[in-house]
DNA sequence: CCGCTTAGAGAGCAAGCGCTCACTATCTAT
DNA sequence: ATAGATAGTGAGCGCTTGCTCTCTAAGCGG
């Protein structure tokens, strides 16, 4: 009957761990931090809950690997959008603004967004969280550096960056419909679109001043 | 022995339920929203668990009560501080900018961040908490069009407006550490900057192009 | 002073939580 | 084939949660 039958230990192991972690992004992204309990990733993922604690000591312990499974992930798919992009004109740099925007709101972001907040409140969590936290970072300003780094100054351009990352963070937070079809108009364009201007006039050939 | 003994009715009443509400302010800022638990408000309020379920029939009711509570109050300690003040140079939009910084970073606007996150996995939350936001964000319309309203169009207010609120919450978000002394260096100072340079040079009779 | 209403106390309950443990199923090395 | 290791099950334990309920304390109108 069932195709696949016989598979090796580690292969079973990988796989009842992916489904985990994958279970574990669902449930954070549609149910929340506090909702996300072990019963839940359990059900979600079609797994006991005595296979999830063979895996993972801990409740924690799952959550800091999921973290770490989705943190570069968003890098990675941003630069696979935005690589080799031009970044000349203000039509130029409101395109790559776009396709970060796109990234920032995506279901893996969201996660890594709400385990973020829970870690404000989790001493412990927040620290288990840091190396992820630096690698994101680093990777986020390699990839700011990649796309601006011969144009802006070494001032402006980590400043440009907390500008960018930060609006379209505090973006996802105050959209609070977790259905991305809720436009809240044409204000967001047009802050994008202003963004992308102040980036362009910081450009040395046309400094404004 | 104790000083004011006799009180009537209401004032007990108002007494504890002020009580609670500010415990409640506390709890939030530094133990986050799911350790806000009925028991730790009450213990924090000096006060039974009797005592909160008479006042507030359930603990939602109380989290809704003190985002109300809660939800005007910078609104207006930042009109006090800004009120009146001159708006021409970059210098002079930069200070209106850190002000605003200091007033998202307050705590009780941290509580209300907290409330904002939370009732994004909660449906009923979310729809208790939508009339304040709805005053919430037409005040900060307001602010905004006193400060601005005459210099930028109409296209580019609610722009800037969306543009520094998110960015400054973005950063409240991701500032883990919950004391407000890890300075992340100059990056921050240098980003409010670039964006009052964006606003003075939205003025239009310097208007770049 | 006395009946009535409201404020407050605090033990206790059902439900859900993270996690354990005794057990079975499956793979692997001899 | 068989013994040992690893993967997976699911009942259940101790604990916390939001909330209820009974009871006492206190203000109020007559």
């Amino acid at each position: 009957m069932t195709a696949t039958e016989r598979r090796t230990q580690a292969q079973r192991r990988e796989g009842t761990i992916g489904a985990l972690l994958e279970a574990t992004v669902t449930c954070l992204t549609e149910r929340g931090y506090a909702a996300t309990s072990t019963a839940a990733v359990c059900a979600e993922a079609g797994v006991s809950q005595g296979a999830l604690f063979r895996h993972f000591p801990t409740r924690q312990a799952l959550l800091v690997a999921t973290a770490e499974h989705v943190a570069t992930r968003n890098v990675a798919a941003f630069r696979a959008t935005t690589g080799g992009a031009a970044v000349d004109s203000v039509d130029d740099v409101a395109d790559v603004l776009a396709h970060l925007r796109q990234a920032v709101l995506s279901p893996t972001n969201q996660t890594w967004r709400e385990l973020l907040v829970a870690a404000r409140a989790d001493a412990d969590l927040r620290e288990a969280l840091l190396p992820a936290r630096e690698v994101l970072h680093t990777q986020m300003r390699d990839v700011a550096a990649d796309l601006w780094g011969d144009r802006l100054s070494a001032d402006d351009l980590p400043a440009v960056l907390s500008i960018v990352v930060n609006m379209l963070d505090g973006l996802a937070f105050s959209a609070l419909d977790p259905d991305p079809a809720a436009a809240p108009g044409r204000t967001v364009e047009r802050a994008l679109r202003l963004l992308a201007e102040l980036i362009v006039h910081r450009y040395p050939e046309q400094e404004p001043r």
